[in-house]
DNA sequence: TATTGTTATACTCTATAACTATA
DNA sequence: TATAGTTATAGAGTATAACAATA
């Protein structure tokens, strides 16, 4: 009956199981932090923003699975708190690019702590096959929410 | 540098890595359903009562990391769908215990589908090695967002 | 006094629709 | 005509605060 000898269940089982998974440890999470710390969509942003260097609202949107509209709302915020800043794109006037500001750096760095804090905590207590595990696993849920189908 | 050979990465970067996976896939996921498809809370409140035959509001709100009055929207709206209905506890009269309806037990089965199908195809195109993994860590997440710390 | 649940209100995240400006 | 972005509005999900009933 299972597909996956060793693991006793089968494919559809997982993926329900996978998914309230994560969709719980995301609330344990969201629950973890601070008044004044970034929202998720704040940290999401940013942490994106940090490792392309800049990006427009489009390819910020495409990136996260959330429509355009969605993403300029977010980036709306940042920027009213100067942790962003726009530029206009050289060669399309329509476009708009953002980067990090040194305060959005800054806060990318501090004001995630609590959540970061708690889940490094609780993987700490895991053993290290346990880990490791995990970082593979982390790996390939990047590749399923970027996938295109 | 890597406290994981094999991984080359710290585990402070994989606790971010794996934050902004799941919250990716879950956005994914919620991006996937169809208009008469049960709202992710719904599924959650569904699947945890089906499970565990009956439950209270503050045991479920306790279950998801959620308050209680959190809850109980998501299970007032279930019982005006037909979904869930309420039995007085036996003893304590302060206590309300939540069950499936058949009805409930029908739409958990059928109105999640497309999200279900999306994730399993997604899945599908993993090789059996990366499946597996993923099993695992699908366990693991479990006891990450239930720990108690 | 502590717990269970409810009602009222607000904030975050996201969506759709309608619009302007540029390509 | 198509694309990038903005503005307006709405729904889902969650939170806090204030309250009533029961333990």
């Amino acid at each position: 009956m299972s597909a996956f000898p060793g693991t006793s269940i089968s494919l559809e089982t997982a993926v329900t199981e996978l998914s309230l998974a994560i969709g719980q440890l995301l609330r344990r999470l969201r629950a973890e932090s601070n008044p004044d710390e970034l929202t998720w969509s704040q940290t999401v942003a940013l942490s994106r923003l940090e490792r392309a260097g800049s990006m427009t609202t489009a390819d910020l949107a495409r990136a996260e699975s959330v429509k355009p509209q969605s993403m300029g709302a977010t980036l709306a915020e940042l920027e009213r708190e100067g942790l962003v800043e726009r530029q206009p794109h050289p060669t399309d006037g329509r476009q708009v690019l953002f980067s990090l500001t040194d305060e959005g750096v800054e806060a990318r760095r501090k004001r995630s702590a609590a959540k970061q804090k708690w889940l490094l905590a609780a993987m700490a207590r895991l053993d290290p096959d346990e880990q490791r595990t995990l970082i593979s696993a982390a790996a390939l849920i990047k590749r399923l929410g970027e996938g295109d189908s």
